[in-house]
DNA sequence: TGCTCTATTGTTGTTTACAAACAACAGTTT
DNA sequence: AAACTGTTGTTTGTAAACAACAATAGAGCA
């Protein structure tokens, strides 16, 4: 059985399940499972080598997570993209953060500021070469999950874990393909986000939501030229 | 088996952990499982005449919809609600109307409007006898619903029902403790709503907006005086 | 050839049985 | 009396077998 025996420090212990959501994720994420693919229960067991309890547990999670579609009696595919799918991620988006960033002017503690600094750092302190597409967008959104943390607001941070999912989902791979936004994108990327833990301590809640706001909605821009060159993303019938 | 044979048209064929989590979500909104009560799978199974898988799959769905609380290993308890939780709850609500109201201007069709107001017609047609707090919760979250929907936004609808589980579990209760409110409130009911469907039709996205603010905001208001009264609902430790 | 019906096959839904984790208790030791 | 330790009982986590459903392919017929 493939546990890994001692992982991070975790709080609750890891159960089969877990395991199995957190591999599958990553592979749907990395696009080694690509949109469209079907997910058959059975050869996902016999290839992790468990039983299909703890499978169907994860592709029920993963359901919720938006990262894969279920139907009943059929069975479960990864989830594919299309431009309204991206319209509609980013308007929640919007939402929630100008919600997250207004929760958090009142309620973040100063370890909470400290997290989002820390990730900011870390970020200047990649090398040009280190600041490839996949690691910029796990920092990207390790930063907005900091912020959804220091909003201390259960349901919102529950809400954004579905959300970061999917922006997960195909961020690393528009990014991937495009190296001139990258150009333009990265040196703006710390800038950015310290004026973020500026209007957070300084509680100005009103130009707080409005810089989230305009990140996000910048954000959108850069994510939309890519799936309207895409026009749609053909559901692929992919065999094994 | 308890299958109920014939119940409405469904458009997918029900299954036992359908049938599981409906009765069960019931079971928790009408207050048949008082807030903390522990529910063990083998239990229930018992009880309801099926096996554990069903179950577990139901008490993770309505884990999802923040009804039940499942700690690993030691097994699902009813939730339970403080001040804090109705906080959340309606913060989130506000974002959540003010952008299903916007994109509502933008994509509501003729039937989705006619859909709202069919409802804003059953109420109006009730008795004042009939105008209990249950009825009445339910047909304010089924307009609240169907605006949703006339959002034409797959996530944020599904962000909706579960936050309108969560509603819809302590208003009932909430309501049904409080007479002097109802007689203020319910004549309003209808006329309030009315203004929704008129904003919408004349895509008056910025009145919009403002109206549901403050719909949400007199709503909280409502609801509050409750939990403030009521300081810590401890959790107390049902036996069967 | 084209259609319908049936049988087959593969997949998911459900059940049953077993293993592991946790919680409560009793007995022992200090 | 208090704290530790081993045991027992209850409950969840996992596995494997069975049943029901959906899709498909093929036989039979017009």
């Amino acid at each position: 059985m493939a546990l890994k025996p001692l992982g991070l420090g975790l709080a609750s212990r890891r159960v089969l399940s877990d395991v199995v959501t957190d591999d599958l994720r990553d592979a749907i994420i990395s696009h080694d499972l690509e949109p469209g693919r079907r997910i058959a229960e059975d050869e996902l067991a016999l290839q992790m080598g468990v039983s299909r309890g703890p499978i169907r547990e994860a592709l029920m999670r993963l359901d919720r997570e938006g990262l894969v579609t279920i139907e009943r009696h059929k069975g479960a595919r990864v989830a594919s993209w299309n431009d309204t799918d991206i319209q509609e991620i980013y308007s929640m988006r919007s939402a929630l953060e100008v919600l997250a960033i207004e929760w958090a002017c009142k309620n973040a503690t100063s370890s909470d500021l400290k997290a989002m600094e820390e990730i900011l750092s870390t970020y200047n302190k990649l090398s040009e070469k280190q600041r490839t597409p996949r690691e910029v967008s796990r920092l990207d959104l390790e930063f907005h999950t900091a912020l959804f943390a220091a909003a201390h607001h259960e349901r919102l941070f529950k809400t954004w874990e579905v959300l970061r999912s999917q922006i997960h989902a195909f961020l690393v791979y528009t990014w991937s393909q495009d190296g001139k936004i990258n150009k333009v994108f990265l040196p703006k990327w710390g800038p950015d986000h310290a004026v973020f833990i500026e209007v957070i301590r300084n509680k100005q809640i009103s130009k707080a939501k409005e810089t989230v706001l305009g990140h996000v909605e910048r954000g959108l821009a850069r994510v939309a030229t890519h799936f309207i060159e895409e026009p749609k993303p053909k559901k692929k019938v992919a065999k094994r």
